[in-house]
Parts: C-alpha cells; sequence; structure tokens
DNA sequence: ACATCTCTCCCTATTTATGTGGATTGTAAA
DNA sequence: TTTACAATCCACATAAATAGGGAGAGATGT
C-alpha cells in the first residue's frame, strides 16, 4: 500500500479551496493536508514541510502567487507547485514556469483535471490545461497572441522591485508628484520610472500600465 | 415531508460550480438543479424555470451577470438571485440590488454561508455576506470609503451608453482626440463624458476609470 | 407644458503625462 | 576589471488630462 500524495492548497477565495477538497477526496491515492487563505500564510507553512504539491492561485492577499513562487525558487524549496489561475495569459504562465512552477491548471477546468494535474505534476511532468496549451501553441507558431508580439523576447521583461512600487502608485490613482511625495524622490525619478514601465510592458499609456498590472497580478 | 429548494449555479468556473454542489449536498433541504457557465446559458435556462434559487457570478463571459440581472427584471422573472462576487464593492452591490437581487456571497465566504444565504432568500429575505454588511455600515454611516465620497447620490449612477463606449476605449488605451476620432465627435463631446465619468465612479483620474470598468466588468 | 436626461459642443486655465536625450552613483555579475 | 543594470536626477518640449464654467437640440415621461 503506497502512501497518499498530499497537496496543499492556496486560495483566498474559500468556496473554491473547500471544491477542491470535495473533488480530491474523490481519489484514493491523494488526500488534503491543509489550505491558507493568503500569501503569507503559505510562506509560513513552508517551514512545516507536509506535503507533496501546492496549488497556488497567483491572485492573493499580502503576497501574491508571483512573490510566494520567487520566494520558494529562492530557498530552493523542492515542493511541486501547480498553479491555479483565471486567465490564460501565455505571459504569465512562461514567468510562472521561468519561476518554478510544476503545472498550470485553469478555473475553467473541470475537476478531474485537478486530479489529472496533481498525478502527472507528481510523476515530475509538467501539466497544462487545454486553454492554455492552446494559448502556448500560438505563440510558438508564430500566430500572435496580441499586436507586435514576438515570440522571442516575450519572458520575464521583469520590472524591477522600485518600477513596480511605482507601478502599483500609479494603479492606485496617485499622480506623479504625489508618488514623487510618497516614496520621497523627485518627480524626475518618477517620470523615469514612468518611462521605463511603459517601455518594457510595450503599452501606450498610464491606462495600459493600469491594465497590464491587472492582467499580471500586480495589484 | 417538504419539497427541497431548488438551486441553480452560474459561474464560468467549473471547478467552483463543483464546490458549490459539494457544499449544497451535504444539506438536506436544498438541491443543486443544474449549472450554466454562461450568461447566455442563464438566460436560456430561465425558460425552464425549474429552480428556486439561482446563484449568479458577475463575471461571466458572453453575459454578465448584470446583464443577466436586467434581462431578468424586464422579464419579471421571479426567481430569487443570490450574487456571488470577488470583490465586496459596495457599488456594485447597490446596482445589483436594484436590479432585484436578493443576497450577496463573497467568494471569500466559507461553504456553510452558502448554505444560509439560500435559507435566508428563501425566506424572502436579504442576505449579505459579512465584509459587504461591513461596507455597507461604513457607507451609511457617513465613514468614506474613499475621499469625498458622501453617502448621498451613491446608487445606480448608472453610466449611460455612450460613456460605457467611451470608457472602454479609454481602458483600451486610446485618448481622447484617438477616441474623438474613432466616435466622429469633437473632443470636446469626449473630454465631457471623462468629466462626466469621474464624478459618477468617483474616482480620481483615468487609472481610476480603468480599475472600475474592471471591477464591474464593463471591460 | 415642464422637468429631466442624453448627447453634443464650446471657452479658459492649470496640472499631468509623454518624448528626447542625457547624467551620476553604486553594486553585482562576468 | 570591464560590463551591466538599478536607482537616482536634470532640462526642454509637446501632448493630453483635469477643472470650472456654460449651452443647445432632441427624446421621454408626468
Amino acid at each position: 500500500m503506497k502512501n497518499k500524495i498530499k497537496v496543499h492548497i492556496a486560495d483566498d477565495h474559500k468556496i473554491l479551496i473547500e471544491g477542491i477538497i470535495a473533488v480530491i477526496n474523490t481519489d484514493d491515492d491523494i488526500e488534503v493536508e491543509g489550505y491558507s487563505l493568503t500569501g503569507k500564510q503559505v510562506i509560513e507553512w513552508i517551514d512545516s514541510n507536509s506535503a507533496d504539491i501546492l496549488i497556488l492561485d497567483i491572485n492573493m492577499p499580502e503576497y501574491d502567487g508571483i512573490e510566494v513562487l520567487k520566494f520558494f525558487k529562492q530557498k530552493k524549496i523542492t515542493q511541486k507547485v501547480i498553479i491555479l489561475s483565471s486567465y490564460d495569459d501565455v505571459k504569465l504562465v512562461q514567468e510562472m514556469i521561468s519561476l518554478g512552477a510544476n503545472g498550470f491548471l485553469s478555473k475553467d477546468s473541470a475537476g478531474f483535471h485537478i486530479i489529472e494535474a496533481i498525478n502527472t505534476v507528481h510523476n515530475g511532468d509538467q501539466y497544462f490545461s487545454n486553454g492554455i496549451k492552446n494559448n502556448l501553441l500560438k505563440l510558438y507558431t508564430g500566430k500572435n497572441v496580441k499586436s507586435g508580439n514576438r515570440p522571442e523576447s516575450t519572458i520575464l521583461n521583469s520590472l524591477t522591485p522600485r518600477e513596480i512600487e511605482v507601478l502599483k502608485l500609479i494603479t492606485d490613482e496617485y499622480s506623479s508628484p504625489e508618488i514623487a511625495n510618497k516614496l520621497n524622490i523627485s518627480q524626475s525619478t518618477v517620470d523615469t520610472y514612468r518611462k521605463s514601465l511603459l517601455k518594457k510592458t510595450n503599452v501606450k499609456n498610464s491606462i495600459g500600465l493600469a491594465m497590464y498590472a491587472v492582467k499580471n497580478n500586480i495589484i
């Protein structure tokens, strides 16, 4: 009799967690070890080191999924991670993979896909739900997902911490002078970050930045 | 032996639906009649008229929750509706209520709250999950949710079709001159809409408008 | 008939944002 | 030790957004 696969679930929506637990309980080889409602809880939990697989939502309070993954990478944590996301955003997926995620599950998936994903990842393979597979395919076959978006330089135009800080304040409706004041830097500097953000994210204006932030859960 | 309360669930995330079904099945007096994955499916389903309560997600493809509610109101459909939402946004709640929603359940709620909500609404009362209750309270006691936001003229500052059109173009990163050009109106007119949008949504700038659009699924 | 609302346009003025083209420090990797 | 990049700052210029005001045409409802 083999050991059960132990799974930890991180999502800020309890209803969703209970749903996943219900689904997983239908499978005899997998069990839910526990759950976290915020990124902070996940990071605290990881010390106990008591699960094989973490199912991780991207959009969470305190620390989001991206930050949790970064933390894992830094601490060289070996648990497998399956990302749970509302968006089938290719860039996001690529960033996640580069941060060490092992699987990517869309919330559109049916319940049994969770089981599938857990087993696949536990075997050491990568798992992608269908929508994401299709989008990745489109990208690699050269079809543009959005205009002017060639497949080479996609991944990880990673923004610097300071840029992200400014971006967050922009989405919080602060103007450049206000941001300068808040961060105790000159407005020139804020302007520099704005320019750099526009260039890196390849959007037209601040609205584009805000939308980028939403899509990439920087909010 | 009394009849069971029949519930229909509408959400674009299957996992969540399965979770809700699992929760509801723990209760002997409630049963799930079926589910829809898009607003369109809900509207098609309503003809069969076979459930007492609809649990309705706001964020759905094809038609979103708001449009579904509007349709219901127009067709004078009497089923009770419980809104399921990620955001505890007061304005949204108020709009939903004015459109005939009977309850408001945050996705942060624990599973048993669903049961509670269903029973409450079935008895003819309104149900609000805690986060929303608090936010409503803050509003009515005069405490500002955001700056300069007095409690009088809150409800249903419903945007006009033209305003929504402009708002959409704003979130698509178009500037005022571009919008004017696209809609074949003068830039002055676009400016007027911007002003009106800022006033109605009570945000500081275009970024706020974009965020408002995202939150309210106008995108 | 009157009130209300939407859509349209205008003026004046100030404040922000974007674009171009730089520079300096410090740190960290190659 | 070069190279590279993050973080900070500057000047100059133009474009765009915000804030205040007003106003007319047309539709709708009471």
